[in-house]
Formats: C-alpha cells, sequence, structure tokens
DNA sequence: TTGTGATCTAAAGCTTACTTCAAGACTTAG
DNA sequence: CTAAGTCTTGAAGTAAGCTTTAGATCACAA
C-alpha cells in the first residue's frame, strides 16, 4: 500500500512541500522512489511522520530531531542515546506545561479583571476595590 | 525608582535589545525617557512585560500583542475587545495544554519503548512481544 | 573635564521553518 | 497518443522575532 506525497500530506493534513523539506532535510530515511522518481510512502513512514510531529509539536528544533532519526537509523548501538533524548524531551513538555498551567492561571486573573470591569462599565473599578473584593486565588496578581 | 533598560532586561532574563525592539514595535507605550533620550523603565513597565511575557509565552505573535496593547491605551471603551483577546487566548492555552498532554503520553511509551530495549539490548524485542507484554495504556500506539 | 561604560538610532543581518517558483518529467484516463 | 494533473529539483522568497553593527550620545565618577 503505498501513498504519493500528496496523498499523505492530506492525510497528515500538512502541506506537501512541507513532507518535501522534511524529506530534504533528512528526517525520512526510509521513504521509497517508483522507477520514474516519485516518492512512494508507506504506512510505516506514517509512523515516523507521527513521531516527528510528536517531536516538532513540543517544541524541538528540525536539526535535533534528525540527530533522532539519524540515532534510530543506526539501530540497536544508539538505543541509549534514543532513550536519553526521549526522556530529555519528556522533562522538557512536563516544563512545558508547568510553564503554560502558569500562565493560565494569570490569564483566568485577566478574564475576572476584565469580566469585573465590563460590568462595573470601567477599569477603575479596580483601583476601588479591597484585598477582599478579590477572589484570594488572583490576589497576589495585584498591585 | 527607574530603571534603565539594561537593569530591566536583567530583572527579566531578556536580552536588552529586546526589550528595545518591543518599543519600538510599540507594546511599551507607557516607558518615559530622561531629558537625553535615555528609557526610564518604571514598576508599572514591569508589570506590562510580565502580560506580554504571558501572551508571548502562550503563543501570541507580536502583532497581535501590540493590537491587546493599543486596546488598553484606548481605555473604558475596549474593555470588551480586551476580555475577548484574553478569553480566546486562556481558550488557546486550554488547547495547548490538550495536545502537550497527548504528546506526553506519546513520549511516556516511547521512553518505555527504549528502555524495554535497552534492557533486552535490541529493539526487535518488540517484535516478539504480545499485546499481553504492553502496559495497557501503551497498547494503542503498537502497529 | 575627561574617561568609561551604558544607551541611543536606523539599518542590516540572522535563524528557523517553510513556501513558492520555474521548468521539466511522470502517470493515468480517454 | 495526448492532455490533465501530479510529481521532480534547486534556488529563491517569506515571515517572525530577534540580534548585531556602527557611529553618536548620555550619565556619572575621578
Amino acid at each position: 500500500m503505498f501513498y504519493t506525497v500528496g496523498e499523505m500530506a492530506r492525510q497528515l493534513g500538512v502541506a506537501a512541500s512541507t513532507l518535501r523539506y522534511y524529506d530534504k532535510e533528512g528526517l525520512l530515511p526510509y521513504v521509497e522512489r517508483s522507477r520514474g522518481g516519485l516518492r512512494m510512502f508507506k504506512d510505516e513512514d506514517m509512523s515516523w511522520l507521527k513521531t516527528i510531529e510528536c517531536l516538532k509539536k513540543t517544541g524541538m528544533p528540525i536539526k535535533d530531531i534528525k540527530r533522532f532519526i539519524d540515532c534510530c537509523v543506526e539501530g540497536d548501538s544508539r538505543i541509549a542515546d534514543r532513550l536519553a533524548i526521549v526522556s530529555s524531551q519528556r522533562e522538557a513538555v512536563i516544563r512545558q506545561m508547568a510553564e503554560l498551567q502558569d500562565m493560565l492561571k494569570m490569564l483566568n486573573f485577566k478574564c475576572w479583571y476584565y469580566e469585573t470591569a465590563q460590568k462595573a462599565g470601567t477599569c477603575s473599578i479596580h483601583q476601588q476595590m479591597t484585598a477582599d473584593d478579590v477572589p484570594e486565588e488572583f490576589r497576589h496578581y495585584i498591585k
């Protein structure tokens, strides 16, 4: 079962040019070619692309993804390196989530701030409020 | 209490050139200048920068951050717009966290995969494993 | 007053991750 | 066999978000 670059791109929701770019950068080492030179993607290539997508969505630069792929191509001798990479990326994601959680708290405060201002018709309501008027979770954002 | 651009940059852990760039892009509308033209940051500017940091860390482009700042400058007439912006950003963060959560699951699987391969000394162990050998949470990643 | 180090501006440069382009080749339906 | 649609390549272009550079100015201490 083979797919062209266009079919593959549609399945993944990306542009065909993106897949060609990844290929050029060495991220797709196992994609076969037809006699005429056209790329022939297999289902296995799809799972490579899912891995690439995962690393990309968690902020890994293309060059580092290539390094990971290179480790995969080298086989069992590089298992420890591959583990180190996915493990450190896992920790990076945990840090990202913690940071996003903090940002979410701040945005929750901002939503409350503008909802309150909207009800009052003016932001100056917040100068008149005392700490008691502010939900406890938001108090550390004021002043 | 005033700070120079360098002091401010140090406090925020960014380059001074970044703050000058933000200023040029119109993200810092309230920064005063000394007689000689040097920027004089106040504590209030710090809280603007914290807001900018929040929007930036949650993926908002500089141009959209500027639009938000512009709404702030326009005053009470734009409270609804400001609420709409922070509220939609809040939802964007929730989506980002959900996506990261999915990616984390995949990375957890990859960690397990390579830990198992490392113990066995070869990735081919995974071809020999049956579904029962795979922790239930990871089963949907195989084949 | 004169260094010295930080700051100023505008403009150019850099990096990442693609996207677009041009010209030609492949594939497939009719 | 031909036409339409998709594919190929390398090279150039794009956008975002800074960073660097150059030459001038500022602030403060000796």
